[in-house]
DNA sequence: AGTTTTCCTAGTAATATGATGGGAAAGATA
DNA sequence: TATCTTTCCCATCATATTACTAGGAAAACT
């Protein structure tokens, strides 16, 4: 429906991992239980489970089972920016037709289309590789991003 | 599956709407069969004339009926932006689970996370609102936006 | 009239999304 | 060893979306 969207499964380990860089800035080997970031920020259990799985399997989380378990980041929050969260879990940033930006042919006066495609995947790298967990957490965004949201209307959905 | 996804009605509209501006240029009251136009890119006919319809509901494109009847442009290919075009066939440009970035309520330690969102759609608008049919036309895009092609790795595919 | 071309409604197969359920496996504690 | 806890993994399911296709009504022109 929509050029964008960000999938339940994005959000919900975005959140994840911002309850896990919490726990990491008190101590990094602090291990949290599924249960309770699922209580914390209102997410079904077994489909969150589903989630931290992917995310581990990313290498962005590491897991521990039994009693006294649960997850932790498994590398800095400033190292994971909000591209490798959406790449583990959504697959590829951008897709035309299901194909690659760069992938797509066109003919005649379209010949250019694909500049246009590429252009946005692009403007939306510059954005997600540039935010780490740890710049949410902190609500601290690169200087370039922050004035993304000083422009006007930023904040307001576009009337017609 | 992906954040972004150009959808098959966005690109197929974007390249009839490319082909409409090539019979703009000549004369801008110049009708193109619908079948032409699928000729031209390989469009399945039937999917495009529900395209051209929505386009054209949304003040885009015009059409007559009949024996020598087909669409035009019913604007300026410089008064229109591919955003206008993309929200046409796709509706609003950015979604998170559904809903618009500037309604979703975050907890805790993802209250930021709003920000990061909205910032993409401004993102977004700033490269999709500022190309307009006649610029892919002429193959002349903005400045700011051609800069983003000279960016490296922008052609390429991300490796994890 | 007859032909052409757009307009409109409905339907459909394949896939994705957002989950849920049952139990196996691993780790901790007693 | 037994038991409890928590993650891991597989299968299933309802709903929605996507990318089309079918059939015919309604205009416009000859």
């Amino acid at each position: 429906m929509q050029a964008v969207h960000i999938s339940a499964k994005a959000d919900y380990g975005m959140r994840a991992l911002l309850e896990l860089t919490a726990s990491y800035l008190e101590n990094p080997k602090q291990l949290v239980k599924g249960d309770a970031i699922s209580k914390a920020q209102g997410i079904p259990v077994k489909f969150l489970e589903g989630i931290l799985r992917q995310l581990r399997q990313s290498g962005i989380v590491a897991s521990q089972r039994g009693a006294e378990g649960g997850y932790r980041l498994d590398r800095s929050p400033n190292e994971v920016s909000i591209a490798d969260v959406v790449r583990a879990l959504d697959g590829p940033l951008a897709a035309v037709r299901g194909q690659r930006p760069e992938d797509v042919e066109y003919v005649g006066p379209s010949e250019h289309l694909k500049e246009v495609w590429v252009a946005l995947r692009a403007a939306m790298r510059d954005v997600l590789e540039h935010i780490t967990l740890a710049d949410v957490a902190a609500n601290n965004l690169p200087a370039p991003i922050s004035a993304l949201l000083d422009e006007p209307g930023a904040w307001q959905r576009r009337i017609g």
